[in-house]
This record gives structure tokens, C-alpha cells and sequence, in this order.
DNA sequence: CCACATTAGTTTGTATACAAAGTATAGCAG
DNA sequence: CTGCTATACTTTGTATACAAACTAATGTGG
């Protein structure tokens, strides 16, 4: 009763792993030069939308794992990027506040984006539809979220 | 000359990383019975689909780390799921044999692409488009590989 | 046959990723 | 106010991920 349901070709979670890690390494040597790495790229996406939120709405705003939080931010505390204060209404809650050092690395930032995408779209005749592929991975990691 | 691209909600990558991590995620308790973890799993597929292959062979048809597989293939020894043997007529080459321990995994895991998409397809009326997205993805993926 | 580049795999160091256990504070029923 | 529960974050332990440096064997031009 065997089928082929096993084979590596038909798993889209291979195709999702490779996906993100692939862009991830893409994004490094974009990165290095504002010494930030791919994680700390997100949080600071979070950041500029959205200054002075607790860790919790960090960890919400961006699905990030809360444990890992803590650390990151420790660590861009320490590049001087963020600072980090108890609430003054309910101390368990620790409020993010970008410096202006986090704050500027926006405009460095600013052409990221589109260099990524060149470097991709340099590379690729098939024309990716950018809609339709946000669309279905919203669907999807909105089910993965359900589901346990 | 600022634009919306830093918005946190118009990134691919950090889609891709949500459902890369998600579907990760849900697998771990459908592989945790067979003792395995994720890209332990990845690479038994391959094994399953051609056995006696070399590192190099084995990291190329799953994209994955040379650096990881070293220590991944070692715990799998341990573990004996696999024997490694330093191939004949090439003695830099070490080629990968399944043992009837890890051939017999293959069975226990028939049933487990099935019941991730039953996980995942429960929690979505949105009628994902599978083979839409997997035509996305290895256009994608295709393009990552050559860009650097 | 020898110097040298190439190839195959390993090791090292750092950065994720995350479950599970732990700590401290807040909120609430009685 | 007191005990209980929930919340917010931290710590711990293990498993990835991957660049870069390293080791050893192979192939090759001269």
C-alpha cells in the first residue's frame, strides 16, 4: 500500500525551508554593513512602525519566539541600537525604546528591499506572482497558526 | 524619498520564514514517535529515494549545509539508522548505507504527509493552491540559488 | 614524478529556533 | 488582606544553520 507521498520532490515544506533560508543568506551581505543580522532586521521592521511596545507585542507583532527575543535584544541593547525600561504601570511588562542610532539605521535601510529583489528577479525568466504568493502564504501560516 | 517597502507586512521573506518555522513546528510531534527530528526526516527522504550516496551527492539533492550534515549523519550512526563507509575507489568520498533500522522508519512514515495536510487543511477554507505554489516556489528557489 | 590547484569532508565559532522550566508581578475570588 | 491563577519575561538545554578555516586525498600540467 505504499505511495509516494515520501518522495522529497512533492514535500512543500522542503520547498518552504529552502525558500527561507535561501533569502535569509541573501539578505546577510545586505545586512552586515548596518551590523545587524536577519532577525534583528525584522524586529527593527517591527520597530519603525511601532516604537515603545512591550516585548510581548514585539514577540506578537513579528511571531517571534519570546525566549529568542530576549536575547536579540539584549544583544542590540548592548550595539546601542534600543533601549529597554519596565513599564511604570505593570513592571513584569518591559518596554523597547529605539536611539536614534536604531531609529537611523532606517534610512540605511531603505534600499534593501529592492535589492533583494533584483537580485532575484536578475535570475528568474518565470514571472513570480508576488500577489498571488502572499496571498496563499498568508492562508497557509494563518491555518499553521490554528493547528497544533 | 521615503517609501513603504520597510513595512513589515509587504516582506515575502518574513512569510516564508513564519511558515518554513510553522511547518516545522507541526511536524515535530508526528516525528518525535520515530525518534527523528526534522532534517533528520529530510534526509531519510532522500536516502529512501536512492541509497549509497555519497555526502557531497546527499547534500546536493537536499540543499543542505555540508558543515550540518557532517554532524546529522553522525547522529543518525549513532542512532543506527545508517553506516557510513569510505567509498573504494575514492577514499576522500564517505557513502551513506541505510540499515534495516532506518529502511523500516519508511513504513512508520507513510502515514505522515497525509496527516500534516489534514493538520494544516482543517484550519483553512481558503482552498490553497498547491500546485500554484509549488511552481512559485521552485521558480523562486531556482532564482535564490543562482543570485548571490 | 612533483608542485599545485581542486575536491570531499570535518571542525570551529557564532547565530538562530524553540520547548520547557523557572522567576517575578499583577489580578482576582473569598 | 490572603491564597490562587494568570501573565510577562528569562533561563536552560538541545538542535539547527552556515560561513570560514582546516585536513586529507585526487587530479593535472609540466
Amino acid at each position: 500500500m505504499e505511495n509516494d507521498n515520501l518522495r522529497l520532490d512533492k514535500q512543500i515544506c522542503h520547498r518552504l525551508y529552502l525558500a527561507s533560508n535561501g533569502l535569509t543568506r541573501l539578505y546577510r551581505p545586505l545586512l552586515s554593513p548596518l551590523n545587524i543580522t536577519y532577525p534583528q532586521y525584522i524586529l527593527l521592521l517591527a520597530l519603525w512602525e511601532k516604537d515603545q511596545i512591550s516585548m510581548g507585542e514585539l514577540a506578537e507583532k513579528t511571531s517571534m519566539d519570546k525566549g529568542f527575543l530576549t536575547t536579540t535584544i539584549k544583544t542590540m541593547n548592548s550595539k546601542g541600537l534600543l533601549s529597554v525600561k519596565v513599564d511604570k504601570h505593570d513592571s513584569r511588562k518591559k518596554i523597547i525604546h529605539l536611539l536614534s542610532k536604531g531609529k537611523k539605521l532606517k534610512e540605511k535601510a531603505q534600499n534593501i528591499p529592492t535589492l533583494l529583489s533584483c537580485k532575484i528577479l536578475e535570475h528568474t525568466k518565470a514571472d513570480i506572482n508576488i500577489e498571488q504568493l502572499i496571498a496563499t502564504l498568508d492562508a497557509l501560516n494563518s491555518a499553521i497558526k490554528k493547528a497544533k
